[in-house]
DNA sequence: CTCAGTAATTTAAACGATTAAATATAGAAC
DNA sequence: GTTCTATATTTAATCGTTTAAATTACTGAG
């Protein structure tokens, strides 16, 4: 019925013990000087049964899965499943299987995940934290766990991460607004206080200081994670009528931006002509916008695979230097952010 | 160092036999009489040592795993990502995690991960299978492995399945071109004999047939899978230009539409006036091109829970009959199926 | 005080592999 | 024919659980 043929079955076969053909199959015939007549007569049988080692049972042996947890906000997220995607072919390069889940942006979903897949002893985790999770990744870091943070971070812990300069990056995308001769110019972003988003609301705010403009309160506009739809209608439509309030927007995720641009829209206020845009992350909505949407683009493959190699050199070595491997990233500059009209 | 508490270790720690402990922790302390003083004494001791149990060591033992793998074509895509996190959720709730793995619409793969995710002990398959993978399926079936395919199915094999009329999908959304004037209608397809793609072309047939349309050869454009992006540009030019070659434009599925709208942004043709649009699947893009597109909507939510509950109840009854469950689709009407101008 | 009967606990095998240590076998040297 | 060595193979413990079966402890009846 249950065709599963074991290691035993193998040596009952050929009445041999089952540490023979072990070393055979795991080829440490050398050490083990098994003879090579020996050798080849279990290597037909292992063919012959159609032997497939159980992971389980050599986990369990090894203290060693193979696998890596990978925890998101939200897999169906476009930039979140691009990345796993990478982090699927990187990882089984390396001979790993990625078990994922989705913590939605909840610190009590994201424990829930952590204890789940260390049960069932990942080897190391893939994480793109949530807001009010540090000391989670603390406590997992504290058992020895290898742990690499992605996209988002946390400075107060000490760990290995991949991520761009989000300050930086804000900076740079609100200064080509600037330069391009927009003054007024509105942020919109989230209401956590994630470093990455802080960073990049700190940018936008640094580059408007360096070019004389003075920051208005009511220029930065955030939705909580939980209610993202309705707060960016909210907070657009606040904006944008009964008169338009500023000459561009930054959107500080494709998210954001996404559902801005829906209100927009709406609007008929035109783009680039009475409103410049400059988003985050990368997004098919963005192409197919009336006036494609220049942004920041975050080099995913960089990412997933600096994520993926950091994890298994962590898992190689647990006493090794944390790493903060910085991905470049880039203004991809399009119609969006184009001229002015008077 | 590594804190890892073992069963063991909380007997040793109250001086008893660890077959209590386990007991105690399954809440069998019923059946096997554990007296009441030693069941609190053992509670108390695992919070207090805070033992998390080796799942790798249950699975090892019950021969369950409660993991389920999934194999898509491609886990990057937002159709199969969407579903991924509908089946993450669902199979969650009812105690299973998810490994995932994207075939890349290559036999070769398929089989690899099917390898090494049955080497890992899955309870169970949930697959979008693809091309020529049917002796893989029945294989798997063979060694009593529960399986579930998604989105596209095999007829010739026995098997649960979930998916949507694809036949009847694309003959209505082809009919509602037909009876909104349109009498040129293209298709745009993947080259493949993978059965749901084979009916949505036979849907597409039959509705010219049915309202007296002779098909042309030229009319079915087919891209493969391996170099999309190149084919989609070719065949659609060559319909585009030098002078436009029908009045409308059916999509099978959303990477097709996604692709060929690029081409259709750039050619200046203007749609609906002269080219009517219906698209099958989602996508921003849909949402955001300048006559947002009419497309057949399938639910992820039935189809991802649907998946998750067959596959649950096959592992728990592994001889009931194999269940088709079809969900129902429906046309979304939008923008760019509209009215023609002369 | 013994014995039966029930209650409480322990023992030990098993899941499927790995591997150090023990043992068996064969050949060479004297 | 011993003895020694090198080669080939087996034994048995182990990883962390589960669980049937065995054992021990207790209680009350006679």
């Amino acid at each position: 019925m249950n065709g599963k043929v074991s290691l035993k079955d193998v040596a009952k076969y050929l009445g041999v013990s089952t540490a023979l053909v072990s070393y055979v199959i795991n080829n440490k015939e050398k050490e083990a000087r098994v003879s090579e007549k020996m050798a080849k007569k279990i290597r037909s049988a292992v063919v012959k049964l159609n032997y497939q080692p159980n992971q389980i049972a050599k986990s369990l042996k090894s203290g060693r899965s193979n696998t890596i947890g990978l925890i998101v906000a939200d897999i169906s997220n476009p930039f979140f499943s691009s990345i796993a995607r990478i982090i699927e072919d990187e990882a089984r390069k390396q001979g790993y299987i990625v078990i994922f889940g989705s913590s939605d942006e909840s610190a009590e979903k994201s424990q829930d995940l952590l204890n789940a897949f260390q049960n069932r002893q990942v080897d190391a985790f893939i994480i793109a934290p949530v807001e009010n999770t540090e000391k989670q990744i603390k406590a997992l870091q504290k058992t020895g766990m290898p742990v690499v943070l992605i996209d988002r971070y946390f400075p107060t812990i000490q760990v290995d991460n991949v991520h761009i300069d989000n300050f930086q990056a804000a900076y740079n995308a609100v200064e080509h607004l600037i330069n391009n001769g927009r003054r007024k110019i509105a942020m919109m972003a989230y209401d956590t206080n994630l470093p990455h988003i802080q960073e990049r609301k700190n940018g936008y705010k640094a580059a408007l200081r360096a070019h004389g403009i003075r920051f208005k309160k009511e220029w930065l506009m955030e939705a909580s994670y939980q209610n993202i739809e309705k707060d960016v209608a909210d907070k657009m439509n606040e904006m944008l009528f009964p008169d338009l309030k500023v000459d561009a927007f930054f959107f500080a995720t494709n998210t954001l931006a996404v559902e801005s641009l829906k209100i927009i829209n709406q609007s008929g206020i035109k783009v680039p002509d009475k409103l410049a845009i400059i988003a985050f992350d990368e997004s098919d909505a963005f192409d197919f916008f009336y006036s494609p949407l220049s942004y920041v683009s975050q080099s995913l493959e960089d990412m997933g695979k600096g994520a993926v190699n950091l994890v298994i050199e962590r898992i190689k070595d647990h006493s090794k230097k944390y790493t903060n491997l910085i991905i470049k990233e880039k203004l991809v500059l399009r119609k969006s952010c184009g001229t002015k009209t008077k």
